[in-house]
DNA sequence: GTTGGTGCAAATAGTTTGCACAGTT
DNA sequence: AACTGTGCAAACTATTTGCACCAAC
């Protein structure tokens, strides 16, 4: 997600309002690398925003989404995540505490996986998503659930 | 997924059941590389048994993932997708059709690439998904949602 | 003033559960 | 006979939509 400035004009430029809400949404975002749901994000918006709804943010969210500013992640099957951050990166989610964690892709470069499969398959390759599904260190030790 | 014989032993091992159902359902995933959703395996599965719920295919799809032998695949925001292949290999997921292609990992493993990142965070990784979004050579000429 | 946004309430859809009866062992 | 599975109906939860009013442009 870039600059809040870049996506006033953004904004702008599709022909969007730049409203109260969307504000406080972005400004959220901005700050927070816990990859909440939109039900989390919801419940923080109000405390800047009283009257806001759910469904102004859901709806925000699809826009950023929407842009390209923001990913939405389906890595937890109950619920869609967001990450304000869209530079190349792996997550791992835990399936007891429901965290996700940014997993850094040095190792490979995701683009080039992508394309080595597009060439083979004919493809249109939009995004890709790499999730761990486990334990984290907390989780394990206190838990054993599988 | 194993031969339908090791899997009745597996079956047995563990204290369930083997009943006509259960099968029904194993034999339908057996041959079935479509990557189907439960309501699918159920329509699926009427034909063959037709007093049969979507209770009990949901119980046999959540019992013959936790036995290991398929893949639940969280690949589509709107629904659950089955695989009976434990393979490792990716997924393409085409936005429009919501068509499930199977993509070879040969490029790098999977294995490795779990394990690199469990050694540097400490994590317990159970498995890992690779997915990439986006249009089938379909879709891609006669849509252009995005 | 025009156009798009917000917020409420209701609808939708996939998933999950309680329970009584049936079938496997 | 004991115990798990099946099937029905209902509950649950996240997501999505219709619409009247409001605000940005």
């Amino acid at each position: 997600m870039r600059d809040i400035s870049q996506i006033i004009t953004k904004f702008r430029e599709a022909g969007l309002k730049v409203t109260p809400q969307r504000m406080s949404i972005c400004h959220l975002l901005e700050d927070d690398h816990s990859h909440p749901s939109a039900e989390e994000i919801y419940r923080k918006a109000l405390t800047i925003h009283p009257s806001i709804s759910f469904t102004t943010v859901y709806k925000t969210l699809q826009t950023l989404r929407d842009l390209g500013e923001i990913q939405e992640l389906n890595i937890d099957p109950e619920r869609a995540h967001y990450d304000p951050d869209i530079r190349d990166h792996a997550h791992f989610f835990c399936k007891t505490c429901r965290s996700i964690i940014d997993l850094e892709t040095d190792g490979f470069r995701r683009d080039s996986l992508a394309r080595s499969f597009h060439d083979a398959e004919d493809l249109e390759i939009h995004h890709v998503q790499i999730h761990m599904v486990g334990l984290c260190e907390k989780c394990r030790d206190g838990d054993t659930a599988s």
